[in-house]
RNA sequence: GGGGCUUUAGCCAAGUGGUAAGGCGUGGGUCUGCAACACCCUGAUCACCGGUUCAAAUCCGGUAGGCCCCUCCA
């Protein structure tokens, strides 16, 4: 397996650093609302990215959080609270926004077909967990108290800019004219571990610390879940682009300076999912969801087909008339996968094996699922007999989880049936006596009815469309 | 201002040195009463300029366009 690893900038050799199991880390919602079609993009390929792992022979352990505490908009900036603008605007707890949306989020991810991860946790379940780290980073000076919080002292990190590759220069420069700064810190990037003093102070959901009264900071949660969840070392750790920086890179420095070692050897970043006008944004009001998808008739399906034409590494640009011409290019496939039928033919090992290595390689290829899909087009084409072809859609399935293979004999009733069978009677009828008018009548009444009839050279078929 | 990504046919998109995969669409054809389905055929010298090389979409330099990040954001 190669993955591109944003530490180094290069396309490098997958190696865990334990080899008989992959800890892997992903960085979840916040469930202040709906997750947009852009949020999933990263979700879906993160989905890849572990299915291909197991494919290729990987005991994968992923963890993911959910953050249910409070979202700091910035240190300085004029902002509020994500989590208490929700519960505000829908007159609920926070703890009920977040579990509303949690599961908003969970049914957005079974109708892309992303697997759950086996450890999901909420921030605020673990705060025993970031009280430990931050008291160990107090104690041994890696962070300050000042002003009733607690920060991380980014002077004490000596990589501290290599996952971002900016360098402190670039970032004294850098700092935004918008943003004005916390005079409590003592450098201008340091960051907030606990907060007991902020403008928040309508923060709902706070705990005790040896700090006082209040909430973590941003940052730590990822580091403390992960810690307590998968352990020391960590192998892959995902996100969108955005949280190169600072997230990421203030993950590292907290956790590096807490564990006294290296933490994560391969971090792997998605790109964005635009629209013509630019990034997806939750913050002008009207964004797309799975539900809005499903309300235009499309099939949540048909958006990860069209995730997976692209690179995930590269952004993309999102447009209707882009996921109709997916929506064809399904169809299309469905379709020929549907003529496959189980001939009770053996599979020819032999020669399904050098598919599903073709397949391994593309998908070993820093995940090149546009690549992996043209394997699946070839084996379609091949000379395969029909059950290999049937075994090989279902091995390349359980990492592309485009539902290639449908269940079709969904059983019909047998008066449905009887009744589908009378009109193709009826309709042959009609044919052979050129009376087209009732022939194309009884066509266009079923296919209302969501019975398709196709006319081959062997006689009338039909199929059942939703 | 700084950091990074990106630019391949109408559209999506693969391809990191040897004369451009795949998919959708389009057009033409086979089939058909018609239609749908299916099948066959159909297209680009790779943003631009310069360099390295026997040879570049692929390496180097520059120009132009698009996008992301620089403490809300997947």
């Amino acid at each position: 397996m190669r993955i591109f690893n944003t530490l180094t900038k290069k396309v490098e050799d997958f190696i865990p650093h334990n080899k008989d199991i992959v800890t892997m880390y992903t960085c979840g919602p916040t469930v202040y609302h709906y997750a947009h079609i852009g949020n999933m993009r990263t979700y879906i390929s993160e989905d890849v990215l572990e299915k291909t792992l197991v494919f290729l022979g990987y005991n994968v352990k992923r963890c993911m959080n959910i953050t249910d505490v409070g979202h700091m908009v910035g240190d300085g900036d004029a902002g509020e609270d994500k989590m208490s603008v929700a519960a505000k605007r829908e007159h609920k707890s926070s703890l009920q926004i977040a579990e509303f949306y949690t599961n908003a989020f969970k049914a957005d991810c079974e109708k892309l077909n992303i697997r759950w991860p086996k450890i999901v946790s909420n921030a605020s379940d673990n705060i025993d967990e970031y009280i430990k780290i931050v008291s160990y980073l107090i104690d041994n000076d890696f962070a300050y108290i000042s002003d009733g919080n607690v920060y991380f002292d980014t002077t004490k990190s000596p990589n501290y800019y290599e996952l971002s590759g900016r360098n402190s220069d670039d970032l004294i420069v850098a700092v935004r004219e918008d943003i004005s700064e916390d005079s409590s810190k003592r450098n201008p990037f340091d960051f907030g571990l606990w907060f007991t003093n902020s403008k928040f102070n309508n923060q709902e959901l706070q705990w005790d610390s040896p700090w006082g009264r209040g909430y973590p900071g941003w940052h730590i949660e990822c580091s403390g879940i992960s810690i307590k969840y998968l352990g020391e070392y960590l192998d892959i750790h995902c996100g969108a682009e955005d949280a190169v920086f600072p997230h990421h890179t203030n993950e590292i420095a907290q956790s590096e300076s807490y564990l006294g070692h290296k933490w994560c050897n391969y971090w792997v970043h998605f790109g964005f999912l635009n629209d013509n006008s630019g990034k997806m944004s939750k913050s002008n009001g009207e964004f797309l969801t799975v539900s809005v998808l499903e309300e235009k008739g499309f099939d949540p399906i048909i958006y990860r087909f069209y995730c997976l034409q692209s690179h995930y590494h590269k952004q993309l640009v999102f447009t209707f008339d882009g996921l109709s011409q997916t929506r064809n290019t399904y169809n299309k496939l469905i379709n020929k996968i549907k003529q496959i039928s189980d001939d009770g033919s053996s599979i020819e090992k032999n020669k399904t094996e050098s598919f599903i290595n073709r397949f391994k390689d593309e998908l070993s290829d820093d995940l090149n699922t546009a690549n992996a899909i043209t394997v699946l087009y070839d084996v379609i084409k091949s000379d395969l007999n029909n059950n290999s072809k049937l075994y090989l859609i279902g091995e390349f399935d359980k990492v592309l989880s485009l539902n290639l293979i449908q269940s079709f004999d969904n059983k019909i009733e047998d008066n449905l049936l009887d009744f589908i069978n009378e009109q193709i009677e009826l309709r042959k009828c009609a044919k052979s006596e050129k009376n087209y008018e009732l022939a194309d009548k009884i066509r266009t009444d079923l296919a209302q009815k969501g019975i398709v009839l196709k006319d081959t050279r062997d006689g009338t078929t039909f199929e059942i469309v939703k």
